[in-house]
DNA sequence: CTGAAAGCGCTTACAG
DNA sequence: CTGAAAGCGCTTACAG
């Protein structure tokens, strides 16, 4: 309770303004240092001294300054998320999770999307990242597959979490999405369904996330027998629009697949626009799957079967990561997709 | 070219660091309070030492420490944004505006959702602005609308800016939606197609942008003539499953309307996803109109007739006030919403 | 286990 | 128009 606490500040002689590590030093009887490495979690202190400050700090409502100790520990304490992603969601979602873990913690988060395309978007980092002397920062897909900005932050000395879909780097730097899994559990899906002709919507092939979903596509069908030939593949870009295009090209053929699998929720309402536009049935003549899991996937008619992607938790384990000590060593941190299945696919006819 | 300016620091006789205000003090021969001066622009400095001052900032790339500011201010560079609200689209669009603005500027943007049904969310933003001494914070609906919450900033004295449908605060203070207006753009577009049933999905009347909406909907219908009666009006809460339900309503009843306007697009696929199930055909047995034009509005199909929010012109000009000076009288910000008309209404049959 | 001194990189308050 | 001193609220480096 506030009040409380503002009063029982007065109490101390602590009025107008807010406690600082003097009056507590002060009111406990101890010197300033000593304060500071309660604060510190030394485990410099006498227990009952330790026990005498941190309820004095409880009482009046102390908090340290982030900008002095930022100021006198030479870096703030502000977490970076660094984009470049088309997906609100994805985005909102991401930082829900990485709040979560900064909850409580001290440390606030401070977003800087930007332009991957851009050339001097890696020294736009740098500075962001020096100027702000940011505690660390989280690279989220696209960004975190650039190995040039990874080098910048090891340069500058400034740790960061990345996100990829496989180890991109020293594990505990890493977040693991593990995107070749999901495309395998779709082909597995589709596969079971009795579909044997089936097209890929894929990203930019320059992504090692697209190529392992790539992969991790085309393998699976291939281990059950099913091959997947080029022109069966289109390359997209994740906007709706390049969707509408890929699906134009796949469902114009002679032929038409009876089955495609799109890399992302965006892409796969592309492939419902042509199809309806087409008056081509979905799931009854095609079978569609997305991959993203957004909340578009459930508004579509017929409802998306798509891949799930834990974005929220992904957040949390890559904030966490960055509050953790330097030393620590730990296990890789994993995400696993899954399949959420829904009414866009059904047997082949 | 951070290299080139590295050597250039080097050259000074700066190495290894980033400068400092002593750097720069030494090197142009004037004292660092004249420097100082120099950054926070007073106009108590001579034009040729002000230019000397600034070239040699430029030269070795100076900036000034923000924590190291901040600390000696009692005030951070830290804009935060306070919001509550589930549209992911909207909540990046305007973290993108706010960013346009603050770019370039010392400030960066730190995020901080809330749950606004949580008693004790007001201390919580409090505890926030307080422990980072925000520079000021930006109020999205529907946060914007509390005024316990607004309250709270003015006894703690962070400035702040309010986005809300009408002016709650002061001008200065304050960004308006005019929602009024574009739910009566709404009631105009339908009146004009020759509806006389319209029906509404409108958002909790607790909020003061749906009442808005709504006296702008229902005044604009009456003008021409067009009573809405109570059976036509559902309160619905802004997601998908409740704009399902407030349809089942609508298109449940005996004579059924032929238009409905929902408050937000999530609803209005809510209304589709009911019409298809039911086989009403939209638009030639159902004109639906939506609110907020997301990306959900064009990948609906047909694709649905919204009413589009600048919101990153929103969260631009939002940013900007909290970095205008205190004194600066200034005239009320506005955005407008406008009708972007698509496929999903037709005149009654 | 504890503390006095100096310092982080800026600004305020004052003097000239 | 300019500057020397003190201070913002912490921590580091050192001494005991």
């Amino acid at each position: 309770m506030p009040r409380n606490r503002r009063e029982e500040a007065a109490r101390h002689g602590i009025t107008g303004r807010a406690a600082t590590i003097n009056d507590i030093a002060r009111l406990a009887g101890v010197s300033k240092k000593t304060v500071s490495r309660v604060i510190n979690r030394s485990p410099l202190v006498r227990a009952d001294t330790r026990e005498k400050v941190e309820a004095l700090m409880r009482e009046v409502g102390y908090v340290p300054d982030p900008l002095a100790r930022g100021l006198a520990f030479r870096r703030s304490f502000l977490i970076g998320m660094i984009y470049d992603n088309p997906t609100a969601q994805y985005i909102v979602d991401f930082q829900y999770g990485a709040l979560d873990a900064l909850r409580n913690s001290g440390f606030e988060l401070v977003v800087h999307p930007c332009d991957s395309r851009s050339p001097d978007y890696v020294s736009g980092v740098r500075s962001f990242v020096l100027q702000q002397k940011l505690h660390g920062v989280m690279l989220v897909p696209r960004v975190s597959e650039d190995q040039a900005l990874a080098d910048m932050l090891q340069e500058v000395g400034c740790r960061y979490a990345r996100v990829a879909a496989v180890c991109l780097d020293a594990p505990e730097r890493s977040v693991i999405t593990h995107d070749r899994d999901g495309a395998a559990e779709v082909a597995d899906y589709l596969q079971t369904l009795g579909h044997r002709d089936i097209a890929m919507i894929t990203g930019p092939a320059a992504y090692r996330s697209a190529m392992e979903r790539t992969e991790g596509f085309v393998g699976a069908l291939q281990r059950r027998g099913i091959e997947v030939p080029k022109s069966r593949v289109v390359e997209a870009g994740y906007t709706f629009e390049s969707g509408v295009a890929a699906a134009e090209k796949l469902l114009g053929a002679r032929q038409r697949p009876t089955a495609i699998f799109c890399f992302n929720d965006e892409m796969a309402a592309g492939v419902y626009r042509v199809a309806m536009r087409a008056g081509i049935q979905i799931p009854q003549q095609l079978s569609v799957v997305g991959y993203d899991d957004s909340p578009l996937a459930s508004r579509l008619w017929p409802p998306l079967t798509s891949v799930r992607r834990d974005t929220r938790d992904t957040g949390r384990i890559a904030a966490a990561m960055l509050l953790q000590g330097e030393g620590e060593a730990r296990a890789v941190a994993s995400v696993r997709p899954h399949l959420i299945i829904r009414d866009s696919c059904q047997p082949p006819q």
